[in-house]
DNA sequence: AACAATTTAATTGTGCGCAATATTAAATTC
DNA sequence: GAATTTAATATTGCGCACAATTAAATTGTT
C-alpha cells in the first residue's frame, strides 16, 4: 500500500479556483463586517439594502432586486424582516397594486450617520490602501460583467 | 419639493463597496456553475469539498472545513446529504471516537473524471484568457490573507 | 368588452452559513 | 484514578439564496 496521493490534477486544485477565492474571501469579508452591522442591528444582506436605499429612497422590490441582483424570494422575507425592526415601511402601490414600494423609516435614514464610517473601518482593519481596494474592485467588477452576458 | 437626491456619499455608494463586489460576483459565480454541477448532482459548497476529497482523500470533518473554512454547522449536514447521495461515507474513527472520517466512494471518485472539464467550461463562459482569471484569483485570495489575520 | 399575455410580488421548499449550545471522548491535572 | 479541562463533532435555530409555483393586476389584442 503505496501512501498514493492523487496525480495533482492542477485543474482541479481547490487553491487554483476562482470561484472559490470569490466564495471563501465573500464569507470572510461579511465575517468581518458581523460585529460593526451587530451593533447597528443589520445582517449583512439587510446593510446592502440599506445602502440602496439611502442612495435612492423609495424603491420597488423588484428595483432593490436589480440592484442588488437579488430575488423576491430572498427580498420579500428580509425586508418584512427590516420593517419588522422599525428600518423601512413596505407600501403597496394604489396605483398598480402589483409593486410594493419600500421607503425608510426615520430611524432607517438615521441609520446612515453611524454607518458612513463602516467602509473606513473596514479599510484600517484589512490594513490596505484605497488604491488597492478601489484597484481590486474594478477588476472584480469587470469580471462580474463577463459572467452576466 | 425639490427633487432631492441624498448628498452623494461616496463612501457609502453601493457600487463603491468591494465587500458588494466580491458578493454579487461569488454568487453570479454559482449561478455559472449551477447547470454543470446539476448534470452531475452536486450543489456548489458540495463540489467544493469533492475538490477537497480528489485532493486528499479520508480527511476528517474538521481537516475539511479547515480547507474550506467552513464550520462543522455547515459541514454535518452537508457531509451526511453526499452520504445519502452516495458519494462519500463517514466513518467514526475508533481511536479517537470524536473523530468522524470522510471517505469517497467509487462514484464520488469516478465523478472526478466528469468534473474535470468544469474549470475550463467556465473559462470559456466569461471568454476570459487563462492569465486573467489566475491574476484576479491571486489578487483575491492576498485579500484573503488579509482579512484573515 | 373579452381574453390572452405580461408583469410583479408572494409563497413554498431545499440547502447552505454560522452562532450558540450540547454531547461525547480524550487528555491533563491534581 | 477521579475530576477538570480540552478537543471534535453534532444539534438547534435563524437568516439568507434561489428555483418553482401561485396569485393578482395591468396591458395588449382582437
Amino acid at each position: 500500500m503505496s501512501d498514493k496521493k492523487k496525480p495533482a490534477n492542477q485543474t482541479l486544485r481547490l487553491d487554483n479556483q476562482l470561484c472559490f477565492a470569490l466564495y471563501s474571501t465573500s464569507l470572510a469579508m461579511t465575517k468581518m463586517y458581523k460585529p460593526m452591522l451587530d451593533a447597528n442591528g443589520l445582517t449583512y444582506p439587510q446593510y446592502l439594502v440599506m445602502l440602496v436605499l439611502w442612495e435612492e429612497d423609495g424603491l420597488t422590490v423588484s428595483q432593490i432586486g436589480e440592484r442588488l441582483f437579488l430575488d423576491s424570494g430572498t427580498l420579500t422575507p428580509l425586508l418584512k424582516r427590516m420593517e419588522s425592526t422599525g428600518l423601512l415601511l413596505r407600501l403597496r402601490d394604489t396605483e398598480d397594486e402589483r409593486r410594493v414600494y419600500v421607503g425608510l423609516t426615520a430611524a432607517g435614514n438615521s441609520l446612515r450617520r453611524t454607518a458612513t464610517d463602516l467602509p473606513s473601518c473596514v479599510q484600517s482593519l484589512t490594513g490596505c490602501s484605497l488604491s488597492e481596494i478601489v484597484s481590486l474592485s474594478e477588476n472584480i467588477k469587470a469580471f462580474r460583467q463577463r459572467l452576466m452576458r
